[in-house]
DNA sequence: TGGTAATTTGTATTATTATTCCAGAATATG
DNA sequence: CATATTCTGGAATAATAATACAAATTACCA
């Protein structure tokens, strides 16, 4: 009992200190530290430890350990739609340039990063409190505009 | 810019919603939302998006969308074995069948979490306060055999 | 508006990873 | 101790995912 879980032990260790991209690597690194073992091995090992490989933001793969929160799902079934509907929206409003969008508690940051990655031209940038979205708009959109781009994330927005 | 932005927006929705196994079956999701891309295309997305795919308890492979906590390294270079060493150890004590480990505060969680998912035979179960965790020991254990057992997680533990 | 730069995409190919089959070790268990 | 269970390597192979390259599309600016 005690070589298998001491290598699966080191493994974490491995990959929650170093960038390791691919299993060959990861291999190398174990050899490092005494082990030998093979390529199917290990896949059954990062199987066991629910070990992930994701991109990182240098546009590298990398292994990362799990967390719970990676395994949250909606539990409700919406249609992917209706989940795109969700998003603790309450109301919109518009003043020279500046829209507001108001959320239910807790839902602006949220709302507000979706609108930041979606990347939409007309807005130049947002800021979020809780409750409460501010979106910059371009000089040259007005309020049908931008309530039309943003109608993609938020489809009950009017 | 909006298609892309638009079809990464659904796919994020769709693997949040129901778990997917590879990028064929997450691409026949997306013809279901009208999007017509290759595999190639998906690959390019999930790599933006960070998306990473692991087993669930399952033992099936689902992708999980990012979470910053994935990302977190150890920034200071311990070696691997220093690594497996800083586990907040303060003390151990023991009495019949019970052990009491002690630790820098905040640490108990994260190694009892290590001892349960050791699974030391010696050892039949943990209750972790802050800086406290408690070891229910098997009848038929001492101490020696159980700090010993440990030692492989706290090398320090003698 | 035309033209160039930058981004996005598909195709084809390569790289990587998961799994199979199987037999032999290693470990647990009674 | 004997038997049952789990683990592992070896050797492919199947399955899956990443990318080089060129074409197409879109953004951007004088």
């Amino acid at each position: 009992m005690k070589s298998k879980n001491f290598r699966l032990e080191t493994i974490k260790a491995i990959i929650s200190s170093k960038e390791v991209g691919s299993q060959e690597e990861l291999l190398q690194e174990l050899k490092k530290e005494g082990f030998k073992l093979t390529q199917a091995t290990l896949s059954r090992d990062l199987k066991q430890l629910k070990v992930a490989k994701a991109a990182n933001s240098n546009g590298n793969y990398v292994y990362v350990l799990p967390n719970d929160t990676m395994y949250r799902r909606n539990t409700q079934h919406f249609s992917v739609n209706e989940l795109l509907t969700h998003t603790g929206f309450v109301s919109f409003n518009f003043s020279t340039k500046v829209a507001v969008i108001k959320t239910r508690p807790g839902y602006a940051g949220s709302l507000a990063y979706d609108i930041d990655n979606f990347g939409f031209d007309e807005i130049v940038g947002t800021v979020a409190g809780d409750d409460t979205i501010l979106l910059v708009v371009r000089e040259d959109c007005n309020e049908a505009q931008v309530k039309n781009a943003l109608m993609v994330l938020i489809p009950n927005i009017h």
